[in-house]
DNA sequence: GACTCAATCAAACGCTTGTTTGAATATCCT
DNA sequence: AGGATATTCAAACAAGCGTTTGATTGAGTC
């Protein structure tokens, strides 16, 4: 009744409690990306898992413990497939890399089915929502070097677009990104279900050109200058 | 120590409580903001407006009444705001509307400082990411009609823009809008504050010609088609 | 078979939660 | 003044929270 679990060790057998663990995880997963972190109790969670109340202290020491190991076991595997798919592009014959396999190499490890799909993306933009001190480190150590990759990546990309403009479009990716993730079901009422934000293949299917194409787009500073003979932008209503 | 609250019924005095209750609402407001709608106690927030513990029952039924009272205070003015700007769009001397009023008055009453400011726009974008059913129905309840007002208008401003490409890119702008309002930090770091997204005017600045310049995008059903022979979108990575 | 030790269990810990209660207080009306 | 009414208050309620405890289990080792 004492120390915390240690990992695999990665020979064939393992620890005898493992099993618990993972149903733990899987449960945990599930109800804190349907209610939040703060709407799940830790003996909801085990009794969803088919487990005592006090496993989920036992084998990660805390709720908090719980919800890093939850966001681990996903988080560095997308990070990494990430980094690989970003490696993938710059190694491609036709080189500088084409706009659309970096914005899909920084989307799909997201929005695919492996690393716990679509409920632990939903989770993830929760995380990014509710975004404590505490899930915002989380967070921050899991993706911010592949997010700086990526930002470089694009950066070569496009040399001639400043980076004032690189990032804003940057930070519009991620918004979309994040928006897909976390809303089942909200647009396509609006929608009469012309456009399935839920459906992640569909979503990548439109989302991987078209942040290519705002990538692609002149800088808006240009464009906010060819503007202003008719109306200035910021003063238009006030 | 009976009745729920009545609301100010228009003649220059107010009932006797109005002042704990908008001071509640206003500790709620900004609590519920930081810490999500879970993370608050009653207590907690009577205590930091100086009332006491019993006060938000009496004045708000329930904590769900209490969230509801405070998500109603800014977001009906917010969704006026938003059908006030519109017509004005199409009043306009030059027609059709200009794209960028349209965004414009769609932000504008968000992101600008009354209503709530960054606190409400934080809370907004807290409830959309825990989305609850309850919080769902709220939120339809104050923001689907002035969304449906502006899809039209949108529609109007673009007849030549496929409806499916029309949806997705207002997907795009409110994914936009709430990353912006729920994010006051992170992008700052990644980028060297090379742009800023939580400084609303500025996110404004750019937002508005930004997503103008979206929304005129060419269709990008055929911007994938132009790309097919070097790469077809979707199969890349797999 | 005895020993070991990770894993499970029922039970309890102290504390906080949302909510209710009934008395005390403040304000207004006549 | 006195009575009516709206609001505040301290106190309590049952329920649920995260966590700890100490006994019990059961597979692996000697």
């Amino acid at each position: 009744m004492t120390a915390l679990h240690a990992d695999d060790t990665g020979n064939g057998i393992e620890p005898r409690g493992e099993a618990t663990r993972q149903r733990i995880l899987d449960a945990a997963e599930r109800l804190f990306s349907e209610h939040g972190i703060n709407g799940v109790s830790l003996r909801t969670i085990t009794a969803a898992a088919g487990a005592n109340s006090a496993a989920a202290n036992y084998h990660f020491g805390s709720k908090q413990g719980l919800v890093e190991a939850v966001f681990a076991r996903h988080a560095s595997g997308i990070a990494t497939e990430r980094r690989a798919l970003l490696d993938d592009c710059r190694a491609a014959p036709g080189r500088p890399p084409l706009l659309e396999q970096i914005v899909a190499a920084f989307l799909e490890p997201s929005m695919r089915g492996q690393h716990g799909g679509t409920t632990f993306a939903r989770l993830r933009a929760r995380m990014i929502a509710e975004s404590t001190d505490d899930t915002r480190r989380l967070y921050a150590r899991y993706f911010d070097d592949s997010s700086g990759r990526f930002l470089t990546a694009l950066r070569e990309a496009l040399p001639e677009l400043p980076a004032h403009d690189l990032h804003w479009r940057f930070h519009i990716m991620l918004g979309t990104m994040v928006y897909t993730l976390a809303n089942p079901g909200r647009i396509q009422i609006l929608t009469d279900g012309a456009c399935d934000p839920s459906d992640t293949d569909e979503a990548l299917d439109y989302l991987v050109p078209m942040l290519a194409q705002i990538f692609r787009g002149e800088p808006v500073g240009s464009g906010v200058a060819a503007l202003e003979p008719i109306l200035k932008v910021g003063q238009i209503l006030r």
